[in-house]
DNA sequence: CATCTTTTCAAGCATTTGATTGAATGGTTA
DNA sequence: TAACCATTCAATCAAATGCTTGAAAAGATG
């Protein structure tokens, strides 16, 4: 037989993982990584409850695997807004950079906004072998710090850092608390002009006077 | 026998419900309502596991009477702090009032910041009768929206509001996240000094170009 | 003292949990 | 066709869950 053609019962199962790894995601962002159940996965994936352990290991191995998922889609998105920054950016660029993935997951919902809201849930409870994206996480942090400190001055780096973590809680809570399910049914434009003001006004930080 | 005597056996039981609430209290902000279990709770405050269901009826009934605990010390303590406000407040006076509560609570650790943690925990997963308190939610937020109006022009009620909200979540991710953890040994001078201005910042959201 | 009442306790119950098993299914290969 | 193998499935298991029970303990009351 050609090569090309790939084996049907190999492609199944990849469809049934692919089923799986998406109804825990919408679980884990709905509930928690606790709060998902062996049988509510598999139903909503519309499988066995066996499929978990034959092609996962374990309940906590799935969720482990959707949540991986999630943080790397996440960390392209975020690396990819901020890396577009420029030497010369001011905080408002900054923040809406900055702010940029998490306004398209709220304008989109979906699984977009599933996935904001796992990396929001893994920012409190901290999952398994986090450590494994602490570069990247680094990284996005080094951009954003680079451009901070060209337009604040006299603020120590360690201040800096503390207010990109303030603005980036307060992203996560607007993902996760019901309050913010209010601005889910606005445009991108209309949550940039929102949300971006106030967030480059936490980075400012300043009197004005 | 005297009326002004108690009854031991009455005082035992109030005892016991307090250090079931107590336990509660702290397992509720470490691992959310729906990660306590009964023998967990009844272990923490050295109870016999029959006390739950003898003192509170159920599980569920012991933490929602913690969590309402919870949230009404919280209340107290925001309300008599912003209700301090006077009509002629800086922004700076209303931010450093406004996350007086927190930043104490970060200070002293212990029940205050398990407190603050369960009512974050409470704006993601609100419990059955968070409406019981919606009245008091207003009145603060009321408060805080005079001295917000009287500092910034321009902007609509609907987007001071949202900004309080920001400001709030910002607040309470401090709380929840281990990130936040690192604030917890600071005093509060320090930790008012690192805040306010980020929180002002927040609510002037302004250019001052 | 005898009787009541409040609280505590160990034992047990039904349900739900994650996980396993051996058989059945059905495409693949020789 | 017949042997093979990846996948699916219903049935089942042990452990953990919330909760109940009847008895025991001990202060209160006459």
């Amino acid at each position: 037989m050609e090569a090309a053609r790939a084996d049907q019962r190999r492609e199944a199962g990849l469809r049934t993982q692919a089923r799986l790894l998406d109804a825990a995601l919408t679980l884990i962002a709905d509930r928690g990584e606790d709060g998902v159940t062996l049988r509510e996965v598999t139903d909503a994936a519309e499988a066995n409850i066996a499929a978990v352990s034959y092609h996962f290991g374990s309940l906590k191995s799935l969720c482990g695997a959707a949540i991986e998922q999630a943080l790397e889609r996440y960390l392209d998105a975020q690396q990819e807004a901020v890396s577009a920054l420029g030497p010369g950016s001011t905080l408002e660029q900054l923040a809406a950079a900055f702010a940029r993935p998490m306004i398209r997951a709220l304008a989109a919902g979906g699984r977009d906004l599933a996935v904001m809201r796992i990396v929001a849930r893994a920012g409190i409870d901290p999952p398994q072998g986090w450590a494994r994206f602490d570069a990247r996480f680094h990284g996005i942090r080094a951009d954003v710090l680079r451009v901070l400190k060209a337009n604040v001055s006299d603020v120590k780096d360690q201040d800096l850092i503390l207010r990109t973590r303030c603005v980036a809680g307060m992203l996560n809570w607007l993902a996760l608390a019901p309050i913010g399910a209010e601005l889910r049914s606005k445009s991108e434009k209309r949550l940039e002009r929102l949300l971006v003001p106030v967030i480059a006004g936490a980075f400012r930080a300043t009197d004005c006077g």
